[in-house]
DNA sequence: TAGAATAGTTCTATTTTTGTAACCTTTTTT
DNA sequence: AAAAAAGGTTACAAAAATAGAACTATTCTA
């Protein structure tokens, strides 16, 4: 690909995350007294079932400690749960609780109707063309190595 | 457009931006001394020219005594500047300086070689279709009154 | 089995983000 | 001209994010 086209992929790439927030609005409502950091973690859990103290460290680049930190959060509101009992015994996996799971989905719910509201607008093959789009560029970033 | 569809739709945006960050990194890096709400504030300068307070405010979903915290760390920085005189004197008009430029071009740079890296192994077409399609979906978002 | 490596936690400390209330200045409204 | 509105700042306060170092427990390795 060639260098100009290169420089306006990444700029792209850039300026999309604070234009999804600045367009549709922040996945979690600053009020629901879930931190931003946790409700990324319970959506991780919500798609992957259950995942690893380290393994969440990854998905949302951030240290050991500070996962140790949102998760226990998580757990003290029962929205998470320790679910050990591996063939490892030091590696400690978490999963949503059903009030977790009920959770977040009430959570999308309601970012849902949000943005519906705000696309609505939209002619419907533009939001045909948003709706593969963004699955496009979804799937190429599920491709990606740095998720192994 | 159908339900289903919506659904779908709103769990990709809703994942998106965890999922840029995992696979392509952060667009600043921690260690720059720039915080990433400076950093995404300089964003918007670089590519809107010059902005005041209250659109920086409403650009990146904060308080103003947050943008004029923000603010004034870029100026003792020498990143950006305060260009008032305008017909409304309440208003403070705030520019990227030269070295402000400077240092969103370098990281820019340093980042499209760190993405470039993270991309290579697409196929060619792939990488078409994530650049088309990322440019489909900015160009969309673009669309939303939001924006205003 | 001793030593190295791995998974998590605890302790500690800092930086960042964030917003409310009160205030000043300038502009707009009535 | 007085009142209201708007743009910013200051002061204050409190969450949140963040990570290095040291430590425990477990597993792997040689």
């Amino acid at each position: 690909m060639e260098e100009r086209k290169m420089l306006a992929l990444v700029d792209n790439i850039i300026s999309i995350k604070p234009l999804f927030f600045k367009t549709l609005g922040k996945p979690i409502p600053m009020n629901s007294n879930i931190t931003p950091g946790a409700y990324y973690a319970m959506l991780n859990l919500f798609n992957c079932e259950s995942l690893s103290m380290s393994e969440l460290g990854k998905m949302l680049m951030i240290s050991k400690p500070n996962v140790t930190a949102i998760i226990n959060k998580l757990i003290v509101k029962g929205l998470v749960l320790r679910a050990s009992a591996k063939p490892d015994r030091r590696i400690i996996m978490i999963r949503l609780s059903a009030k977790g799971y009920k959770f977040v989905e009430t959570n999308n719910k309601k970012y849902l109707d949000q943005v519906t509201k705000k696309i609505m607008f939209l002619k419907d093959d533009e939001l045909e063309l948003f709706s593969v789009s963004l699955q496009n560029v979804k799937d190429i970033l599920l491709k990606m190595p740095t998720l192994r």
